[in-house]
DNA sequence: ATTATCTATAGATCTATAGATAATGC
DNA sequence: ATTATCTATAGATCTATAGATAATGC
């Protein structure tokens, strides 16, 4: 409507963009290699072929980077959380969670920048403390109103939604620490969708006076 | 049997000891306060009241020092868990995960230092990433062992009892995060109570076509 | 004109070593 | 003699600022 004609912003930015961005997935896989205080300007810098005040001159500070590395995380997990399971009329969110756990087996550096970056999140005044409590917050609403949507107020096993929301959400994370440690042996998506399937067990298995067991 | 008197070792020794675990106890504090990495000796000797050199005489290395304090973090947790369910020989660990989640909730700072550690120890070659794999090793082969004299192979709500352990495990992880994040809103004893009695259901519910919910 | 990048450098750490001095134990 | 602690200091970072120079866009 006005002369900010946004194509020649984006022509001018182009560059510019391509450098913030090429910047910002470096420093997502630095945050993971070396953790958010293992990682400097200056080996974020030889990464990307810039001096260090090169990469600077793109964020003034490193809470600047941090937020904006962030920012690209919650990015890349909306995709995978459309990608693991679109929200239709009757989305079952245990089996997204499961097809979430398949994605995110593929993805061990965002992974690992995102469990590193939490683990530091806990810490006093942390930088990223605010994101994560926020993001906790929104996460159990979501994943509770969705449980809600499909089972009612109890999942077939008889788990209350308000408690199988965070409860799954701490399988989660969990489970991304053992699995980082130790990748061969932790099986991700197998152990979610054994989970998944006892807790919503009743609408697929037998009663429970015959064990629940794939045999 | 020698010369090497105990009571003359424990008396010369009583207040280097008393100082060197003085500063273990104040390490493992500033760890869960500030992380590893954002933790000095300069802070470190301010707390205990050395100067930074006075520090460096009992640990000649912060790694050095950072596997003292996973030494007295296990030692810690050792006695919580015997608080928690010494193993007799109905030994049931569901409940005694409720108990060790209540002991846990009760201590905040030896919590936030495990989650800092666990959180920092997935990046490459972190001093205590060996420390971290081992004992999920360890301690998956524990509660697995335990769940099955227990419960034999599956848990009442049909979950095989070798994917229990790990997702038993990485709920306590997991919810760690969040309470840490949101110290009023998540109950971990109540969740870790309320999952355990679905998973160990059969015993204790009627049978799932009447919902398992306490009200 | 603005944007991108560089050189130079300040100022604050941080871990660690060397070596002196005071206190304690045989 | 040994242990505990200190002063002094090396040497390596790290974040950030100031200001110059080159490249790009109107």
């Amino acid at each position: 409507m006005d002369g900010r004609g946004a194509g020649a912003r984006d022509a001018r930015g182009a560059r510019g963009a391509g450098r913030r961005e090429e910047i910002i997935r470096a420093a997502l896989a630095l945050f993971g290699e070396h953790g958010y205080r293992g990682t400097s300007f200056a080996m974020l810098a030889k990464r990307v072929g810039l001096t260090q005040q090169g990469v600077l001159h793109y964020f003034p500070t490193k809470e600047r980077l941090l937020q904006e590395v962030l920012e690209l995380r919650d990015r890349l997990d909306r995709e995978a959380l459309h990608t693991a399971g679109p929200v239709t009329a009757d989305h079952d969110p245990l089996a997204a969670a499961v097809r979430l756990a398949e994605v995110n087996a593929g993805r061990r550096g965002l992974v690992q920048c995102f469990a590193g970056l939490l683990g530091d999140s806990v810490t006093e005044d942390h930088p990223a403390g605010d994101y994560f409590r926020d993001r906790y917050v929104r996460l159990r609403a979501v994943v509770e109103g969705r449980l809600r949507a499909k089972y009612g107020e109890h999942l077939p096993s008889g788990l209350p939604v308000d408690a199988a929301a965070p409860l799954l959400i701490a399988v989660f994370d969990g489970l991304q620490m053992q699995w980082l440690h130790d990748v061969e042996v932790i099986d991700m998506p197998g152990l979610v969708g054994t989970l998944a399937r006892v807790l919503g067990a009743e609408t697929v298995w037998p009663t429970p006076s015959t064990p629940l067991h794939p045999e």
